[in-house]
DNA sequence: AAAGTCGTGCTACTTAAGTATTTCTCAAAC
DNA sequence: GTTTGAGAAATACTTAAGTAGCACGACTTT
């Protein structure tokens, strides 16, 4: 069995979900895939100016890895994205392979599969259609952003946390995801305050109700009441 | 002399500084332009959920347009990007068709290129290489993004101003370029601001001879002054 | 079990920035 | 040349959010 195959079907439930490569059928997969290898990456390993990664295309397989920046003067850390499974990167350095000015923490231990980036461009000059799968996924990354920015100005901490929350609630599992387990710290970083605030803010949830915390375990009581709240604070900033 | 002859002609300069297209020989440009009209934008034209601009695709060939969102219950206002000669809109409406949900203005009287989106796409279909110039000009954008989110949440008011204001110096003519005849309530919204708070600070710096303001009109008397004010703000915040 | 670390919870303080309001000053329109 | 309105300038007030500091409990490491 060769390795392409190996990696077809211990992945191919991953890379099903990988709009990036819709629609590639087995054989069209088995012969992109003879050029990845997969990789293992610890829990917190930090991915800071590494050569490798100007030279390498990943793709998520399991486990969250955010993708942030750092103020120079400040030392302050802002979350750009969580990247989980299904997720590529870097999209940006394939295109233009200038560095990406932004760093990469592992929040779980997690799997990757590689690609050189080389490698990759010749395959899209190959198959010069899927570069508009590549687009239309810069283009919804593009919109997240957007909406980003247009929140950090709009809306106070509060009403971005409330966001925050109630976007990584899930309806079928009637439970947080995704953000769960993280600590006050990169909640923090995700809406872009700071610990203490993002606390002050917790602690104001969690005494009208709507949330319960445990030690890096957030967890959603009542979704409502979250709804109530955030319509209180648009409310106010007419 | 055909249509398509006419505006190559007329419009070689911005095609050529357009890269989207570049690389294109005079064959191919009057190819393309055959689906391609010019149409004159007056000063202070919306454009606001107007069908037609789902469905066309348009290169600005003169004049300023603003990108910009509105907080639904606030009614505040952000420029996303400030759009001029040889840029191109909307790039993400191209390659998902989703409606994009932004505004635009012209900040002067403009004329821009248009297609219409359909013909866009057939053409990239038949020319898939230039797929990868489209994506190199969205991860421009998104770099620019990036930064500005950054700055958003890492800088303050003062500092945002004084970097939009450097960022657009323009050092060949000596002078402000772009912005610099913008009112106050518009620099605002570049660097998500209030009209109030912005003229605040350019007193300050009109008080220390840096600046210099007439009515819609900055003028950049010191550069090294303001590079010593934007040092002393990134100091006071470590 | 002692020492050290990490994340939380809470208090008190400081400050930048938003807001409201008024006056001033041009420049175009009539 | 007078009117009118947009933008600019100045003042005073309010508040959200950042900051600093500390105590506590849970976990890890040795």
């Amino acid at each position: 069995m060769s390795s392409s195959q190996q990696l077809f079907s211990k992945y191919e439930t991953t890379l099903s979900r990988c709009e990036l490569f819709s629609n590639l059928n087995k054989k069209e997969w088995l012969d992109l895939l003879t050029h990845f290898h997969e990789e293992k990456w610890k829990k917190n390993t930090c991915i800071i100016n590494h050569q490798k990664f100007l030279f390498h295309f990943y793709i998520i397989s399991s486990g969250r890895l955010k993708m942030y920046n750092i103020d120079s003067s400040s030392h302050k850390e802002h979350t750009l994205f969580l990247l989980k499974n299904g997720d590529a990167f870097d999209l940006f350095c394939l295109f233009d392979g200038i560095k990406h000015q932004v760093y990469y923490e592992c929040l779980d231990t997690i799997k990757v599969l590689a690609i050189p980036m080389d490698q990759l461009r010749a395959w899209l000059n190959r198959n010069p259609l899927y570069y508009k799968h590549f687009l239309s996924y810069s283009a919804k990354m593009m919109r997240t952003l957007e909406e980003n920015v247009s929140q950090l100005i709009f809306a106070n901490i509060a009403t971005r946390l409330l966001k925050l929350l109630l976007n990584n609630f899930d309806k079928k599992s009637n439970q947080l995801k995704l953000i769960n387990d993280l600590p006050n710290k990169e909640l923090a970083h995700l809406i872009g305050s700071t610990r203490a605030v993002v606390n002050r803010h917790l602690q104001q949830l969690k005494k009208n109700g709507s949330i319960s915390i445990h030690r890096s375990q957030v967890e959603i009581k009542d979704t409502s009441l979250l709804l109530k709240e955030l319509d209180k604070h648009i409310k106010s900033r007419k």
